[in-house]
Parts: C-alpha cells; structure tokens; sequence
DNA sequence: CTGAAAGCGCTAACAC
DNA sequence: GTGTTAGCGCTTTCAG
C-alpha cells in the first residue's frame, strides 16, 4: 500500500480511501489511485486488515462431512446467502465426530471468522451445554441439540414432518410400515422422528411393532442397506418403509431390489431430505422436503443479524416448513 | 498474549516460545504459561500471526460446485491430506464459470493462503495462459488445460481410459455405442475422451456413427438424461453407452428405464468416476475408477512440494493411474 | 478532502 | 533460557 502510495504520490490513507470506498475521495483522486493501483498490480492484504479492523468477513461452517449430498446441500445454500453479504465461508470437517463438533467452537480458526454455523449429528439432548455457554461469538447451530434458549438454531420439523410422512403411506394402504434410521444411542433427530412415526401409528390405532423399528449405526446409504437386508433376512415382513434421511432410503431401495421386492408394488418407500439423488432413483423417491436452502438462508440470515445488531429480542429458534413431494415409490392415492 | 505475559508474570516472548512449542523452554516455565493460558481462556489470533510471518497455513481450493459428488469428493480428499501437513483448506466456489475460475487467481483471499488448487472445468485448452503467468504463488491445477509445462497439474487418463471403456464394452459384444456427454463447444477433457473412444472404434474396425455421438451442454444427471431421451426419441439404436462421467450415466439409466429399455440385457452402461451413488444405482454401475482420493492427494503433495521446495526440477505434471470397476451395468465377459 | 502517526497481536532478531 | 524491541500492512483517530 505504501508501494502505491509513493506511485500515485499521496499519502497511504488516501490508497487506503479509495481501496475501500470511502465517500470523500475527489474522483480525480480516485482515478490517479486506481491506475497506480493497476500499474503495481496491487493486492490488498487480508490478515492485516483483519488484525487492524478486528472483523475478518468471513464466517465458518462446520458440517460433518462435505461428500454428504445432505451437508454438501447446506455448504451450497450457506455460500450462496452469504455471498449476498459479502462474507467469505470457511468450511470446517467435523466427521459427525462429538468431540470435533466441540472442539470447533474453541478452534483458533475462530479468529479467522465473525461467526460459526455449525452442524451437530452427534450431540445428544443437554450434553455440551457449558461450552456452549462460553461462546463469546455468534453462532448459529444446526440442529435439535440445545437446551438453551439464547442459542440461535434451526431445525427440521421432525416430529409433524415424520409423522406426516408416515400418514402419507398409512393413508396409501400401507399398514405394515418399517421405520429405518433409529439410533441405538438415541440422537435427537432420531428420537424425535421416531416419536413423529409413533404417533401417527396410534392416531391410527396401528399397533407397534418393534420389529419394525429397524436400527442404524449412522445415516448413510450402506447403513440403510445392511439394516433393511437384515430385517429381510429376519423374516420381517413389510409394505411401507419410512427412512429417516434419502441416504437411507436409497440403501433400502437396494436392499429391497435384491431380495426381488418391488416399489411400490410391495414396498411403498417415503424418506427426507429431498436429494437429487433420489429424483433419479429407480423409482424416484417421494419424500419429505425438508428445503434445504432455506436452512441455509436462515441460518446465515440469524448469524448476520448477531454479528451486525448484538442480541435484540429477536426470534432465533426456527423450525423449517417441509413439504411432501410425491414421486414413484409410492403408489398415487 | 500481553495479557497472559503479564499473568503468568513473564514476557510475550515467553508465551510466545511455549505457543508455538519452541524447544528452549524449561518444563516448569512451559507450566506456568500454560496454566496462565488456561485460566485466561487465550486464543490465538491467526490474522496476526499471518501478517508477521507473512504465511497463513491455508491452502485454497477452488471447485465448480460443492455439491457436485465428484468434487465434493475432491475437496474432501485435499482437506483429508492437508490436515496431514497442517493446512486449512479454504474451499472457493467457482460455478464451472471460466471467468470465476480465472478470478479466483486475483483473489483477495490469495492473501490468505499458501497456495491454490484449482480445478477447471471451463477452461478450453489455451485460454487463460496470460493470466497463468502472472501467478506468483505456488498452483496445481487439476485439468488438461494449461499449456504451460511449468504449471503443476493433474489429469486423469482421459484418452487411454475412455479407450479402455470404450473397449471393455466391445469385449461384451456391444458394437452401437452410444458416447454420452461430447460438449458442442469441446472443454478440453471432453475432447480427449472422445478420441480415446474413437480410438477404440477404429480399433475393432467399427464405423464411426455420428448419431451416436451424443452431445450435452454440461455433465449433469439432468443432461444425461435430456440427451439420451432425445436420442431415443429420435430413433437412434444403441446397444452400449460409454457416458463421460457418472453423474451422465446415472442419468442416461433414468431415459433408460423410462423407455422400456433393459440394463444391461438391452444396453450395456459405463461410466467415470466410480462415485458411491453408482453403488446403489438400478443396476450398480459399472465405471472408470480415476482414484479421486489420489488425485487430490497428489494435488496436496505437488503444492506443498512447492510451498516448501521453491521449483526443483521435481516431476509436476502427473496423470493418474485408472481401473475399471465392474457392476451390474455391463454383462460379465 | 487529504496527511501523519499510532497501534491491532504476533514473531524475528538480537541482547542478556 | 528469557526479555526487549521493531515491524508485518492495514485502518483509525486526529490535524490540517
């Protein structure tokens, strides 16, 4: 800066004027600073303005996997929103490891960030709490995790969209309906999508059987794969299949193709998430849409609004819409 | 650091010694600052540290799409191998748009890392050799489109293994083959595929049918798909398909399917990129495995070389090694 | 509207 | 082994 200081043959305040906009710059000026600026190929140095300006424009994101069409959804919709805000995103792994999911708040990357989206898969309810409570930056967490009421959040609807998922198959003729995704050490998300799924069984005076209740170790493809196939083998039988997540529900299509089982005809399949994917699936997938962008947008939104205007009484716990959307794995009503 | 200097009741220095794990510490010394730094709660500032040593430990990366599996899996394999160096990878979206990819050399946040990985996917080969030439930082490019021996890049084995695809498909009595995904306005690794599938026809003396050569304007499902449905539509016959990547190949199975047309019984699928969605697709995929989580490790392993070596006469221009993986997409030979 | 000087938090160089 | 000082490149007072 001082470089084009010298060239242009002003002071560094006013390089440093016109670097940044500022308002008072004769237009004179403002040209002869940006040909020497042009001239020297000059490039502004983003630790030092950070340092000096104590913001660093930038926020960070923790997800627990990038290769997770899921996450990778949310990295996309994250980046996009804040772009319009002319903040940068810095992405954070945490491989739905807890212990990472914790240790990002406290990582010395925070003084590269303003603020901290961060994902959890793997807190359980309560658990963590005191750290949370020492977070001096704004943060916005992803998920269904905190007992906190000040902690920004955004959540899917787990318990009316799981029940309104199950509702769908049982109103399809299914009354034989798996529930795939539940968690042996019970997460949050889990626990709550499987109360969603019981409670449509009872307001249809189904009975429960826990049989149908099919255990996962994770929420990925093979995980939907190994449990289904596993049930198969057990001799439980079937009509409906709700999946936790698309990542199931595609395993589960496998598991079911194999073993000579036809969607709809015999298995009518529901997940959530609404991938891509799954549009292409054989069949294509009905499933809940969980509008994944607009997690993203809201949750930079609320981040923006803690970083900007301190803590107002604003509302900062939100629980997404979703919405059904029917595709060939369930037979038309 | 004043802060925790003064509480520990020694210099800057000092804590600046036992931060950064310097050898000439006593131990009882190192103790004290560290408990000084626990009670207070320090942090690092990074911006700081970047600003006098003048490097970050951040690397740049920047890919077309996050969500995109194939350089989702790309990011995932640079950050899982720059963590063995140290480095944070900071992941820029450039939308496969040729002028962000070019942008993103300029970048402000050049400032903020050590070095760039870029993958292009726009570039048509010779473009953008100027803009090249002024990088003063250390580069990989992952692509076939620099001209510019000095620049480090690694490229998959475009013509050999399309030549192989192509091949492997004959060897299972396909002789109308399909080639999904030529771009009409030729990127660089369309073009080398191609040939290396017109390589292969000519090979096995099969006449080239044009009406075979099926065009899409990027490499999406949705374009695989929109492409061959039109083909169908317009009464071409094909008995095999070599689709450039999966993504085109998963699509190219949903017109499939959605014709009455048996995989493989009546069309024998290839892909590239071997892609876990490709596992769980009605049938599995077969492929081109390009060994994604090499070329991005080899990508670190060329960028740190230079970040720490300078240019020795090192070998920087590597292409990577390919297998076929065989599914239920192809019949057993 | 523009210039001069101070200082953000850290590490490198040198002194002790 | 540890302390002192200067300065990385920028923006922010405060003068003019």
């Amino acid at each position: 800066m001082g470089q084009v200081a010298e060239h242009a043959g002003v002071s560094v305040k006013t390089v440093s004027n016109v670097v940044n906009d500022y308002i008072h710059v004769s237009d004179a000026m403002r040209e002869r600073v940006q040909e020497s600026i042009d001239a020297l190929g000059y490039k502004m140095n983003l630790p030092a303005r950070s340092l000096r300006k104590g913001v660093t424009g930038a926020i960070g994101l923790a997800i627990p996997d990038l290769v997770n069409p899921y996450f990778a959804a949310i990295g996309q919709g994250v980046m996009r929103e804040a772009s319009k805000h002319d903040l940068q995103v810095f992405i954070e792994v945490t491989d739905g490891d807890p212990r990472k999911e914790i240790e990002v708040l406290s990582d010395p990357l925070r003084s590269m960030t303003d603020g901290l989206i961060v994902t959890t898969t793997g807190w359980r309810r309560g658990e963590y709490e005191a750290e949370l409570q020492n977070v001096t930056y704004p943060l916005v967490v992803l998920g269904e995790q905190t007992l906190d009421p000040n902690i920004a959040q955004v959540s899917h609807a787990n318990e009316d969209g799981a029940y309104a998922a199950t509702q769908f198959l049982i109103d399809r003729g299914a009354n034989r309906i798996a529930l795939l995704g539940a968690h042996r050490h019970g997460t949050a998300t889990s626990a709550l999508r499987e109360s969603g799924y019981l409670a449509a069984l009872a307001a249809n005076n189904i009975p429960v059987d826990r049989d149908l209740i099919l255990q996962t170790d994770d929420w990925r493809r093979r995980d939907g794969q190994t449990s289904v196939q596993e049930a198969l083998d057990r001799g439980v039988k079937f009509d409906g299949l709700f999946a936790m997540n698309d990542a199931l529900a595609i395993g589960a299509l496998h598991a079911l193709h194999s073993n000579g089982l036809h969607v709809p005809g015999d298995v009518q399949v529901i997940g959530w998430d609404n991938l891509a994917e799954g549009r292409y699936s054989a069949p294509p997938l009905t499933g809940i849409d969980p509008r994944i962008d607009l997690i993203a947008t809201k949750a930079v939104d609320l981040l923006v609004a803690s970083m900007q205007g301190g803590s107002g009484p604003e509302k900062n716990r939100l629980t997404m819409p979703y919405e059904i959307v029917e595709r060939g794995s369930t037979k038309p009503l």
